[in-house]
DNA sequence: ATTTAAATTGTTATAATATAACACCATGTA
DNA sequence: TACATGGTGTTATATTATAACAATTTAAAT
């Protein structure tokens, strides 16, 4: 049998926090997700915190790193996480993963002083939302 | 007399969370500089993370997210810190700011799908720098 | 000069975010 | 079987950050 592309089945914990996050409206935060998966039985930081890690890892949420809050990736394109942007609306606080083709297009290629490449890239844009202008 | 610009002197607390920062090789973490600055007198994180806070504001330092690091401006066109883009390595951990004309003309006249323009924003780039390639 | 408003300070306590260390278990595979 | 890898559950602890309040300093506006 050919080598597989191995599709990362999830384990209870990583699909219980992935669930949670994926129906979410909002990005949510470790300890509000603790609270939430509790009467499933995850009862420990640490046990939210790996699937957190791993659910990362693989691309199926992503970290908004100037909130430490999780949100699950809606962009399809990215079976690896690493190359995320965002937009943050400052005051009702939502949270939009921006897919812009030109906009990964650029950053991808985009290169320092020193000719450094980058293999991975997090974008954070802040300004008012549509509703909060 | 005419308006002038206001320059921001700093508070003492401000100058020498500031001084250390901007001295330092390499980004601070707060308690880090809590820790190098109670000989100073400056004993409580509170003390720090309002000197920190306010150096934010005015742009004398920026905040790396992905580290929960502090590192002093080294770009003298942002008087105020709005737009930010810093390369990472992931080995070393050598952070550096970057400042590209073309990045920053780039990003500050990135619209998003809505129209949506921003107001301010964090670039972290990963990667391996030239040490450890 | 005196008053006022705004910002900063010092302080104690506590909240919120995240990891260390260790024993055990499940699964795949040599 | 045995071995490697990754996941789990658990307790304890480390790290990062803010709340609340009283006092003081600063800037500016009378």
């Amino acid at each position: 049998m050919k080598t597989m592309h191995k599709e990362h089945t999830l384990t209870k914990n990583q699909q219980i926090i992935f669930d949670l996050i994926d129906k979410s409206p909002e990005p949510m935060k470790a300890y509000s997700i603790l609270f939430s998966v509790q009467k499933k039985g995850i009862k420990a930081p640490l046990q939210v915190y790996r699937a957190l890690d791993k659910l990362v890892e693989i691309g199926k949420i992503h970290k908004i790193e100037s909130r430490n809050a999780f949100i699950a990736c809606h962009n399809s394109s990215c079976q690896v996480s690493k190359a995320t942007a965002f937009s943050i609306c400052e005051i009702c606080e939502k949270i939009t993963e921006i897919s812009s083709a030109s906009l990964s297009k650029y950053l991808a290629n985009f290169k320092d002083k020193d000719g450094m490449k980058y293999s991975k890239y997090n974008l954070e844009f802040f300004g008012l939302c549509k509703k909060c202008r």
